[in-house]
DNA sequence: ATTACTAGCACTCGAGTAG
DNA sequence: TCTACTCGAGTGCTAGTAA
């Protein structure tokens, strides 16, 4: 059933395009698939059931919508062949900086944190962050880095709270090293946060709204 | 069935490494795709049967070398996934000019060919064919282009023989504007053939063994 | 240790069909 | 037309076990 799973959501992932909506009959799916429209009928109720996608049965035919944990899935899977096949790319990400609120910064002076970053990534990180939002044309390639595995960094327990785990990827910004870090668990957005271990803004004569490229190494 | 002759061959190519071998038993393979041991080897003497993979039983343990359709399957995935999430990537390969025999003049020709390729490619070819002979470290990256779709060109019949469908890739080198042409029938190899509507040799001042880099564009 | 056969069972598929 | 239920058949799994 996973592979039908997998192959289901690929055929419904072309025919949506960007909108990640699609217009389909079970006995079209089925086509697609050479399986018989009751199986096929099967595989979408699911999807539906396993948050793959969401439906709305229309007039005759179903409207089906792609959701996060398809991409994911699609993206994992991309992730994995390039690294199985040693394709390891680098990606560029183009876009410009956002004023951070100052919470970076609380989250990355965090004991737990710092110590991890200087074992892991070899750095110990400037306390704050640099947050860029991705242009649109880069979301593809922003989805297929957040799938990716890269640098982990485990959660631990503050005795106030708990911060999860995230995970790092390295990069660099005209030369400079820097990583992107992601929450581990944590829906899409198009705005990353960068962490090196000089203070970005000054060495790189930024303010908010600069244009900048990241280029994002993914080595696996 | 499907599902575990691409997984298997997977995990297979992510043990094997560049040399696309590897020592492994049933069992370990079994623990790996979270199946039984039998089931494992059932699915190895699947793969044998297929010609997806070499064997040999040495001493215990198995050495299985991974076959071309094996690299193909992934690779044919991988671009798969790749059209369908819409990252067209640009791939560049390195490597050296190598003397062409003559033949690809032969080829290019050939009314059959030639016809089809003003019309889908857009360009009179100079009839000859540069051949490049790509450096080891962008195999993976032909062999992605390869397995992708590409341009179709139909065989044909002339009246002496037979002519097989050829496919091709727009690509350029120091900005003049060429195409890779892959026949459709035949096995990897590291030296591809470029055609274009001037002569590259000239207009490029290469001779043999110069050095150069190929810029394709897979946009499926 | 290995690989891989056989037997039995569980699961998934597609045909028929209802709503 | 659509979606999707039930049910019988067949495929493919795992366990046991031989070599």
């Amino acid at each position: 059933m996973d592979y039908n799973v997998y192959n289901a959501i690929k055929i419904l992932k072309n025919k949506s395009g960007s909108k990640n909506v699609v217009f389909i009959s079970s006995a079209e799916l089925a086509k697609e698939m050479k399986i018989s429209q009751q199986t096929a009928s099967r595989i979408i109720i699911n999807l539906y059931r396993n948050k793959f996608i969401d439906r709305t049965m229309d007039n005759r035919k179903q409207k089906i919508i792609l959701l996060e944990k398809s991409l994911d899935l699609l993206y994992y899977e991309l992730n994995e062949l390039h690294s199985i096949l040693e394709m390891h790319q680098n990606f560029e990400l183009g876009g410009n900086v956002k004023n951070g609120l100052g919470e970076g910064k609380y989250y990355i002076s965090k004991e737990g944190y710092m110590k991890q970053f200087e074992e892991k990534l070899g750095i110990k990180p400037y306390p704050g962050t640099l947050n860029v939002k991705v242009n649109g044309e880069y979301e593809n390639i922003l989805r297929s880095i957040r799938s990716a595995d890269g640098i982990h960094i485990e959660g631990f327990n503050d005795n106030e709270r708990t911060f999860g785990g995230v995970k790092c990827f390295k990069a660099h910004i005209d030369g400079i090293k820097c990583f992107l870090i992601f929450p581990e668990r944590s829906s899409y957005t198009d705005v990353i946060e960068i962490i090196a271990d000089i203070y970005l803004r000054d060495e790189l004569k930024l303010k908010d709204g600069s244009e900048l490229k990241v280029n994002v190494d993914i080595d696996n």
